[in-house]
DNA sequence: ATTTAATGGTAATATATATTACCATTAAAT
DNA sequence: ATTTAATGGTAATATATATTACCATTAAAT
């Protein structure tokens, strides 16, 4: 039984931040269709009544959740640094983010819920993944003002790199048939991904290794 | 209004498929939450009571119905044709199958509902995409004897080609993002899939052109 | 001091739907 | 011919839950 009434000046807003805080939580950990009003109102401890008063019902609340999530992408690629470290320490940040928990379990509940809030979808990817993409194309373009990976298109490659990236692990874990990767399993994940990017097959043995160096990049070949 | 009573002697199992039929049909449609039973039983023109008769509830139908197209794997690998003919045929198939409305729209539910059917899931990835990942494996352990792609986890090689043959495209139908291509595209899409896979990022220009030889493959330069 | 805004708590309302029950009907089994 | 199995059609049952309504309460606004 929490306090009634208006509530002190400058509070307004809290039990609404405390409503989008429950709803994250809970989304998160029952879906849409299996979380109701009633588990968001005592979690946030307000009445049905605010939650209805900030929001447009249970789709309102879900919109505004995902939406507060929605701004989430990575840009820690130098142009400084040498081109396979810069890309291993973006990969290790962008493959540990994705691979939380939640983070898989806001992609799940997006595509299931794709059929009834299309638009979701699309404003989470253009937010984020979209962003991400971006910025590795930018990237990749300084790269070739530096005369590296000529004659290609900047946006495929980083499309590319993506998938190099994520590989098959990230398509089980979304499937629920892999555990959540620690960080020295990400490290490794990812140093495999960059070597096949950077190496094609001819290197990926060297997954785990940090020595990339003694064979010489195909970017860096071809000059 | 259909014919009531006993079913004719060896028509007993036709209404059981016409309700899997249906069910398949109409989970696509509108995912496993916004489909309730009289659909189905209108659909395939039969009584609530014969359905139940046959599955174990809604719960039961749905894991009958994903069962029955849990077995999808694509097997058109050759060894004795051109390495990178060999592949580019081989992801044609896959990725034209895997980019078709109906199997975007299943694993959309799988995914959705995991929390709810977990083993679902496990089943249709063992039963179909594994499977398919088995082959290539098999594939390139062939190939390894024939002299090529030397010293790599061929389970690895494996998973990374099909990384490369999804490619972002795939992860965006996923979320509903992308139209469905069509055979065209789908040409398009494999044929640089493969020339990223085979050649790096040295000829993915050559993205559309079907003349890889004017490039040496890695994996034959360095025999 | 009085009025108004915002809230808590609870119950009512409306609706959807999975599942079961019941009777009539048809054809197999005997 | 009689009994039994399998079905259609419909209604009943149980349940869940999104949404709204109502009154009491608190503090801001005047």
């Amino acid at each position: 039984m929490i306090k009634s009434g208006r509530p002190p000046k400058g509070k307004e807003l809290l039990s609404r931040d405390r409503i989008l805080d429950s709803g994250l939580k809970l989304f998160l950990e029952h879906g849409y269709g299996n979380l109701n009003m009633e588990m968001i109102a005592k979690d946030a401890h307000v009445s049905m009544r605010t939650i209805y008063s900030y929001f447009e019902g249970k789709s309102g609340l879900f919109g505004a959740v995902i939406k507060r999530c929605s701004d989430q992408f990575v840009d820690s690629l130098s142009e400084h640094i040498d081109t396979e470290k810069a890309l291993i320490t973006f990969g290790k940040e962008f493959i540990y983010r994705v691979t939380r928990p939640d983070a898989v379990r806001i992609r799940t509940i997006l595509i299931g819920e794709s059929l009834r809030f299309p638009d979701l979808a699309t404003q989470f990817y253009a937010q984020g993944p979209q962003l991400t993409l971006d910025k590795l194309a930018e990237f990749f373009q300084k790269k070739q003002q530096q005369g590296y990976f000529t004659n290609l298109d900047t946006n495929r490659l980083a499309n590319h790199f993506f998938s190099c990236l994520r590989s098959e692990r990230f398509h089980k874990l979304q499937l629920g048939l892999e555990p959540t990767p620690n960080e020295a399993e990400v490290d490794v994940w990812v140093n495999e991904a960059v070597n096949f990017f950077l190496y094609g097959y001819t290197a990926a043995t060297l997954g785990t290794s940090t020595e990339g160096d003694f064979i010489q990049p195909i970017g860096e070949a071809i000059l």
